[in-house]
RNA sequence: CGGGGCGUGGCUCAGCUUGGUAGAGCGUUGCGUUCGGGACGCAAAGGUCGGAGGUUCAAAUCCUCUCGCCCCGACCA
């Protein structure tokens, strides 16, 4: 009877990350759209959720929300060379403007003078409008935040963690010093490990790319990079050292207090609905998505539970009362009093959408002045089942709240294990081999010699790659050694992986 | 963009080799009986077989082109 609606994860991981983002009714491919997306009401709440802490987490940081256009001048994108070549493949070009109706066809008409880009991000055309915004120092610092959506044009597409055009937040700041805006960029990359942590419960660690992974037009790249359950690497949010290189490409200058003109300092940073994949694949098992109360846009459903009609009208209008209860309390209920669908089958629906509690109320427990309730993922006891709780109906509110926030800590807790038991350290060349052997991964911590021609040539051999050099404390004690390939001299431990 | 696979009711797929005018299961709708882990009976709706050309008396089936999805590779948040 059961129905195979989602792939186990050790028959075939791709396939289960599918199943669950359509069964999640997260989203699905857009079909007429190559490579784009559609973000259901599902995903687009769980979007809107972490959006809602980001964003409150940027203006307690002092940033202020702005928008930029969508249509970017050709000629600002090659204004920053490295940035140019970074991007210039991935972007859609705007050439013509207006259409007139021939014959029942749509026929394309003036061609633009300038061609636009679609922003496959915003540096360019932020830079330009700094520098009309700068003039003295006084202006400094200035701490700008963009939501927005942004195309890159990208050969292979996979819902969320790669799409053609995707949401984000992009940061930019400007500072009137290197270290001033060098704080920023660890701030910011401080914000997204506690967002991570407390709201996604998803450990991260944080570092800085290799001069290979870098953003294109960045001085230096951090990141935080989560694990996903099959032991790659996602790189779950960026914060970048532009130094002078948007100032000097698009003349942003300040007067400084000594009264000269100076070139100021950039950041950006950014995290996007990729992030929505990375809870998929932190969080979800073989039922189907698994949503951290934080992200949760439904904390609680109740499902009522009667056999004759009375009972149906005594069981349901109890549950209304519930559900409006723990609504007083600030949680977010979804009584299921759909009729003709027996209780297991809204369970395992509601499982299958992540929805962290689920409350069974029938006249049993009306007797008792209690409910049952049943953690999204609970430990299986003496029966061979899911264990379930009483709760009784006074205070559910705060117990619910309770549970919530242990499922929450359980969550990071479980992730955080997976992550241990799939980092190792290694020394050798034939171990490293061995740990990425057929479409093995782990977090490796190894010595690297600190050269982009090793970094390739490891790649190359085992399609892992240096997901960052650690910030400290974000890996093993800083340690001399000798490369894992090479063999050559090495600082300290770096962090390979294979990765989305 | 290279290699491979796949597009047939909402979903999963059969039918294609050997052309004859579309099926199954699940889901959906209605009624009744059910309801503490995926119910059952009866009735019903729903597809110009991804799209466009072509071959043919006749195309889901054969040919050409095209669009999209998935996997592998190169590239990337």
């Amino acid at each position: 009877m059961a129905e195979a609606r989602i792939t186990p994860r050790k028959q075939d991981y791709a396939q289960w990350y599918q199943d669950v983002v359509r069964e999640g009714g997260l989203a699905e491919p857009a079909e007429v759209v190559k490579g784009c997306m559609v973000i259901k009401p599902h995903g687009y709440a769980v979007w809107e959720k972490m959006q809602a802490d980001l964003d409150r987490r940027f203006k307690a940081t002092g940033h202020q929300n702005a928008y930029f256009p969508l249509l970017i001048p050709l000629s600002f994108l090659a204004k920053e060379a490295q940035h140019v070549e970074g991007f210039a493949m991935e972007c859609a070009v705007v050439t013509h403007a207006g259409l007139r109706a021939v014959d029942g066809k749509m026929e394309i008409k003036n061609e633009l003078e300038e061609p636009y880009v679609i922003r496959p991000t915003s540096e360019t055309i932020i830079g330009h409008f700094f520098a009309k915004w700068i003039d003295s120092y006084r202006d400094l610092p200035l701490l700008i935040n963009q939501w927005a959506n942004v195309m890159r044009w990208e050969k292979r597409t996979r819902l969320f963690l790669r799409t053609g055009e995707f949401l984000w937040q992009e940061g930019h700041t400007a500072h009137a010093s290197h270290d001033e805006a060098l704080e920023e960029v660890h701030r910011m990359l401080d914000v997204y490990r506690d967002f991570a942590h407390e709201i996604m419960a998803m450990p991260v660690i944080q570092g800085t790319k290799t001069a290979n992974e870098r953003f294109a037009g960045a001085v230096e790249t951090l990141c935080i990079e989560a694990m996903m359950q099959d032991g790659k690497a996602l790189q779950a949010g960026t914060s970048h050292d532009l130094g002078q290189n948007f100032g000097k490409a698009f003349n942003v200058t300040y007067q400084s207090e000594k009264g000269e003109r100076e070139f100021v300092w950039q950041t950006s940073w950014g995290v996007s609905t990729r992030l929505v994949g990375a809870m998929v694949m932190t969080h979800g098992d073989d039922d189907g998505l698994v949503l951290p109360p934080k992200l949760a846009p439904i904390h609680v459903v109740i499902v009522p539970i009667y056999r004759k009609d009375d009972e149906k009208d005594r069981v349901n209008s109890a549950a209304q009362m519930i559900a409006k209860d723990l609504r007083a309390d600030g949680l977010t209920v979804k009584v299921d009093d759909r009729d003709g669908i027996k209780p297991g089958a809204k369970y395992y629906e509601w499982e299958r959408k992540g929805v962290p509690i689920r409350i069974e109320i029938g006249p049993r427990d009306l007797e008792q002045q209690s409910v049952m309730i049943k953690r999204r993922i609970a430990p299986i006891g003496p029966d061979g089942k899911a264990m379930k709780e009483s709760l009784p109906l006074q205070h559910l509110g705060l117990s619910i709240g309770r549970v919530l926030d242990e499922f929450q800590a359980f969550l990071f807790d479980r992730a955080q294990k997976n992550m241990n038991d799939n980092t190792v350290m290694i020394d050798s060349w034939k171990d490293f081999e061995a740990v990425f052997a057929d479409d093995g991964s782990k977090f490796v911590w190894a010595h690297w010699d600190g050269t982009t021609e090793t970094e390739l040539a490891i790649k190359e051999a085992t399609k892992a790659t240096i997901r960052c050099i650690p910030l400290p404390r974000q890996g093993p004690a800083k340690e001399a050694g000798a490369c894992v390939k090479t063999g050559k001299p090495s600082a300290q431990r770096v962090l390979f992986s294979k990765n989305y």
